[in-house]
DNA sequence: CCGATACTTCGGCCGTAGCCGAAGCAATTG
DNA sequence: CAATTGCTTCGGCTACGGCCGAAGTATCGG
């Protein structure tokens, strides 16, 4: 246990893991430079996570792709991270990046900050969602309207996972929608091209067809 | 974020916080001697956990009882022992004393092992409990039983953490229940004498008036 | 008060592990 | 078949942090 927890203790490591929250696979030199280390230095960080299954390889062509072997060790990242929260506040610059991150951003395969959490805030209000503390669920009116936008609900339901989880966002300290139905709602809006993905971090670019998108689907002015 | 990981992932600390995971608080000494290191270094390990918020002491008398600052530690650390176990598989010796602990203990405040996964099998199977993936809840049948085994039922919803909660044992790998309910049911079995604690342990050890309340309450043979 | 117990602080030793430069494979490109 | 790119292995440097012995503060008991 002590090893699992070192190895997430190393603050490449970290960033690395981090890096791989929103469950895409990235190249070991993307992961070298979100790490802010040297290739073989990560190559080595690389290789401890992998011996502890904490990270999956796949070869393809002269690039090797990492991602994080299941939604496990998504969620012991998010539990260390909200511990790490309730710590002593600490004094950290705000940024340009930072504003972005707070905005909109990925959490493993779902929306978080202000967007996530005003998304779940009008599903919970117009009674299409009901989160509790540990988990939720998606009422007749909310599968209604999910397919209306388009979202897959049934391939969701399929899956093996949590269907709907309430996931504590760490910037607005609430709850936002994860779990299958998270995912695929996500997945939705990029389709509709609401969204797009900022290189180099979980943020996320609301697209001026998104504006609209989220003001008549979910009344949010974004 | 690191930071947290980093204090989780040093072997005398990771002791010293497993050593709390049972919600008892523990002098700095029994957690020296859990941690396997002197005095002088457990006082400092205990001082940078303190200082991150990890854990909460309170002084009595010339004694300093040391606690986890909350639940959200005790799940943390249990999100990393599920991580860590479903890593390379370790040879570790097994001692007596693994199988007493494999047999009943506590985890944080409810009980595991067989006896907890027992005690969850034999409530679902008569329709007691219901155990979801992320959440359960008690059925008006399992209230009445309970309330008839002597658990206060109302003051557990009477307070402020989740009600029924499945928490996946990391022997048996299967749920057993933990939340308010799995404290209160433990709690009642220390006031029945059914189990007691073993000393330096989180283990338990069942009476043999425990071993015949269980199996008229429970249809289980401890 | 004095000694014992509980715990902490200080100082110095030592090992582990992170880091990079250099060099070595493997796959791709011109 | 070079040259380039992506990634890994090797070797050596360095520093951070855990560890204990010794000494210093509290609290309790006689």
């Amino acid at each position: 246990m002590a090893e699992v927890a070192a190895l997430v203790g190393d603050p490449a490591r970290a960033n690395i893991l981090c890096a791989l929250l929103d469950g895409r696979a990235l190249t070991a030199t993307e992961l070298a430079y979100a790490a802010g280390v040297s290739a073989q230095t990560t190559s080595g960080h690389l290789s401890k996570l992998r011996g502890a299954r904490l990270i999956d390889v796949c070869k393809q062509g002269r690039h090797r792709y990492y991602r994080l072997t299941g939604a496990h060790v998504g969620q012991m990242l998010e539990s260390i991270m909200a511990v790490a929260l309730t710590g002593p506040p600490r004094l950290q610059p705000r940024s340009k990046a930072d504003d972005l991150i707070r905005h909109a951003r990925t959490c493993y395969d779902h929306f978080a900050g202000e967007l996530g959490v005003g998304i779940a805030d009008r599903l919970i209000a117009c009674d299409c969602v009901v989160l509790g503390n540990e988990a939720g669920e998606v009422t007749e009116a909310g599968a209604a309207f999910l397919t209306e936008l388009g979202v897959d609900l049934s391939a969701a339901r399929a899956r093996r996972r949590v269907f709907c989880r309430p996931c504590v966002d760490w910037t607005e300290r609430r709850p936002h929608i994860g779990g299958a139905v998270g995912a695929a709602l996500a997945n939705r809006c990029f389709e509709l091209g609401w969204v797009e993905r900022v290189r180099d971090s979980r943020a996320l670019n609301i697209t001026p067809t998104g504006r609209r998108g989220f003001m008549e689907a979910f009344e949010l002015s974004v």
